[in-house]
RNA sequence: CGAGGCGUGGCUCAGCUUGGUAGAGCGCUACAUUAGGGAUGUAGAGGUCGCAAGUUCAAAUCUUGUCGCCUCGACCA
């Protein structure tokens, strides 16, 4: 790669810090700012504004499938969550009490929840009498709570935004149908919407859902070669069904147990495309979710004419792309940088020696490439461009995964490529988790997923040497 | 929960060792000159030094306590 232009110096290097690096863009692309309470976070416009670009196209995408919305609450009492055993034992460390109402105390401690499937299912047992009934396809936008230790913003919150997606099913072949439909849904708006190329496949049980009976993800890797899970999509059986009593009669008048699926996607998906796009500059953001896809930055905005044109190129790009003009009194290249920072695709500079020629400038954010184009081209030339942002940007994440991805075959490869080029490793498992156990005790390193598209790197257990029944994709994650 | 670090104008921090009038840079306000990669000048506004108790003639500075935040681990989307 050639060597990166930097304009902003007042961001870390990634190389130098990475945990710096990230904070620093967060911060100077205006995308959150700490509260008053520890652990939570303010999202400001500007991060806002790319959630809900991300949201609204994913919740397309979700209703093409014949997904509904609902709301249910934010509170669970207490009996409610404990129906599931393993799904309490598994929330439960991280779970806010609400326990006075008022000056009263309550009388059963109510939940702040962290998820909603207790609520799901009781509603669920309450609805579905008859096959006829079936499938229910909720999901709802809401945010949930955990009580976390360590936070960092987007990544890892008190509080976070997220779906939850919530069905009920006749047959346990549809809910693995749905199940995989939805894990499919995430890794194409992954591609086609953030640019963000990903790797599907089945958690071990290890890293199961608490009360799952199959969970699958999808799993990118960052700049810095660490993991991050981006989606998941769990199957839970009928396990859930039993605990809560969701039963209908079928065709033959025989009492029968739902087969359930949940799916969800969170804001810490914002702190994905930073860390998969981002470079020492700040934010890249991938043109479909930027919030401003093009900001017009005016060159001598005081001579005659220049405001004028500027203000009438973006009266007529508002129709082909989120555009915005930045007429404020700054000077131009404290808006290059500022707008580097943020992340905006394209910039497009008009100054008088421009408008004479009838021309402007493009600057792109992904390559920093400038180009002079015609005024009358530009309705065809940005949307386009935009695309072959998109698309370099996929080019540039897949290529960066693929070569950030090893292969061991023994343990000593194994903490060699983890210590020393962090990334993902693909190596054959046993399916003992004995050895993910150890495997994690001795490199930090997860289980990923278990990938649909299987490879036979060797016939034998990176870990203990005994026959291998999966390759697995391992990693540091966050 | 373990280990570190930090609380002083909006932000980043200096001052604390050795107690004695509250500092700098950035940002902000006004005006002027500027503008193709974070402009310059002039004039201004803005702080009970996290909180509490103690020592002292005198505390940002010393002592004790307390609260909060950040980073790194373990846990987790």
């Amino acid at each position: 790669m050639a060597k990166e232009k930097k304009f902003v110096e007042s961001i870390t290097d990634m190389e130098v810090d990475f945990p710096q690096w990230y904070t620093d863009v967060v911060k100077k692309a205006d995308l959150t700012e700490y509260s008053s309470l520890k652990g939570c976070m303010i999202i400001r416009p500007y991060g806002y504004a790319i959630w809900e670009l991300l949201q609204r196209q994913l919740d397309d995408r979700f209703k093409e499938t014949g997904v509904e919305n609902v709301y249910m609450p934010m509170f669970i009492p207490e009996s409610l969550l404990q129906k599931e055993k393993d799904h309490v034992e598994g929330f439960a460390p991280e779970v806010a009490w609400v326990t006075h109402g008022g000056e009263k105390k309550l009388e059963e401690r109510i939940c702040v929840r962290p998820t909603s499937e207790t609520l799901f299912c009781e509603h669920y047992a309450n609805i579905v009498q008859s096959y006829r009934d079936l499938p229910k396809l909720y999901n709802q936008w809401c945010s949930v709570v955990r009580w976390e230790k360590t936070t960092r913003p987007f990544l890892r919150t008190m509080e976070f935004l997220w779906q939850e997606g919530h069905t009920a099913h006749a047959t346990a072949e549809e809910a693995q149908e749905r199940t995989i439909q939805m894990l499919n849904v995430y890794a194409d708006f992954c591609r086609d919407v953030l640019a963000i190329p990903v790797i599907k496949g089945e958690k071990t049980e290890k890293e199961r859902f608490a009360g799952a009976a199959h969970t699958f993800t999808i799993e990118s890797l960052m700049h810095d070669g660490k993991a991050l899970q981006s989606g998941t999509s769990h199957n839970f059986g009928d396990g859930f069904a039993q605990a809560f009593g969701i039963q209908y009669t079928d065709k033959e008048n025989k009492l029968q147990y739902v087969h359930q699926t949940s799916w969800g996607m969170t804001t810490r998906m914002i702190g994905a495309i930073i860390m998969v796009h981002g470079d020492n500059s700040g934010l890249v953001l991938p043109p479909r979710i930027a919030p401003t896809q093009v900001i017009i930055v005016p060159i001598a905005q005081k001579k005659e004419g220049v405001l004028d044109k500027a203000a009438e190129l973006k009266n007529r790009l508002h129709k082909v792309c989120r555009v915005k003009l930045d007429d404020s009194d700054k000077s131009a290249g404290w808006k290059f940088s500022e707008y580097e920072m943020k992340g905006v695709p394209i910039r497009l500079e008009i100054g008088p020696k421009d408008i004479e020629q009838n021309q402007c400038v493009l600057a792109r954010r992904d390559t920093g490439e400038k180009i002079f184009v015609s005024l009358d081209e530009l309705e065809t030339k940005i949307p386009a461009l935009l695309d072959e942002i998109h698309e370099n940007l996929l080019k540039k994440a897949t290529e960066r995964r693929d070569s950030k991805t090893y292969t061991a075959t023994n343990m000593e490869e194994f903490e060699k490529i983890i210590n020393e080029t962090p990334g993902f490793i693909k190596a054959m498992w046993c399916g003992d988790q004995a050895c993910e156990d150890a495997i994690k005790e001795k490199t930090a390193a997860t289980s990923r997923c278990i990938p649909f598209e299987q490879e036979e790197i060797s016939d034998v257990c990176v870990c203990c040497g005994k026959k291998a029944k999966h390759m697995v994709y391992w990693g540091r994650a966050y």
